[in-house]
DNA sequence: CAAAGGTCCTGCTCGC
DNA sequence: TGCGAGCAGGACCTTT
């Protein structure tokens, strides 16, 4: 499910429910996630309300006064807010029991997600200390990334797919963005024009400011905390549309692997 | 059987 | 030959 824009999506229907809440419980169904689900650190989390509920890349933090918990919803999680009877369904592996009576509850069926805890500055925790620039802020400009690509001959897809260099990127917007800005998701990095650096640079963020207004997109079972669908999947150009006529020349619409990652482009729009 | 929205880790290759 | 950097591929897991 997510991207950028549907962890904020997320981060924006949970905030308001778990703000200044205290939570009582941590109950662990599934340690077993991208790593262990610290169980004994969570329990002690419990107790004092939560201040903060915010994101860095992909990732969201709740953080108080006993410390921060870092969730991760790798590529199938999901953050729901339900009533304290809802019923426990498959793959339903944490829940957060809240003092209003109402539960933060995570869903992940391929578990590749994950919860961590930190007591200490959660920006200098491993996992996202080396997270590069947030994709819609001042940081992320075209001679940031310029830069990156001049010193790589990576394929410019797996480029802007790699957190060092921009977070919140993964396929999805990743192949629309390429799309957008004429580039072929297969050019080595060091072989883009300044020029085309800087169109990138502008439909990353235009296709993630975007999304997020619309609310994520939705496939297969991504939904919004509040049960809606996110509405962004009819915008989208190229994604999951191999073999359809290119929506600016008609050209058949390739698929191919890049970086282990399937890669829909137009071969006329997007030359190599 | 292949593929699905993520990303960490291992081990290879290349250049110094 | 040895070392580090950069990179590709495998790994994790379930569902369709």
């Amino acid at each position: 499910m997510p991207e950028l824009p549907e962890v904020e999506t997320t981060r924006r229907g949970i905030a308001p429910m778990l703000h200044n809440r205290v939570p009582r419980q941590v109950v662990v169904r599934q340690v077993k996630l991208r790593w262990p689900v610290p169980v004994t650190a969570l329990q002690g989390w419990c107790g004092a309300p939560i201040e903060q509920v915010w994101r860095r890349g992909k990732w969201l933090g709740l953080s108080s006064d006993h410390g921060h918990v870092l969730i991760h919803l790798g590529m199938s999680g999901c953050l729901r807010i339900v009533p304290a009877d809802c019923p426990v369904q498959a793959h339903d592996h944490v829940d957060v029991v809240l003092d209003h009576g109402k539960v933060l509850r995570y869903t992940d069926p391929r578990r590749f997600g994950a919860w961590l805890f930190t007591a200490t500055d959660p920006l200098h925790h491993p996992r996202l200390r080396h997270l590069g620039p947030e994709p819609l802020s001042a940081a992320f400009t075209s001679e940031w990334l310029a830069r990156q690509c001049s010193r790589s001959r990576r394929a410019i897809k797996a480029l802007i797919m790699d957190s060092r260099v921009v977070v919140g990127v993964g396929n999805i917007y990743a192949t629309e963005a390429l799309f957008r800005a004429g580039i072929h998701p297969a050019r080595g990095a060091n072989t883009l024009s300044k020029r085309a650096v800087s169109r990138l640079v502008a439909e990353i963020q235009a296709v993630l400011a975007a999304a997020i207004e619309q609310g994520g997109t939705t496939l297969q079972d991504f939904t919004r905390p509040d049960g809606h669908p996110g509405y962004f999947a009819q915008a989208l150009q190229v994604y999951g549309r191999a073999g359809q006529p290119c929506p600016r020349c008609g050209t058949l619409l390739h698929q191919q692997q890049i970086a282990q990652r399937s890669s829909v482009f137009c071969p006329v729009c997007q030359p190599l």
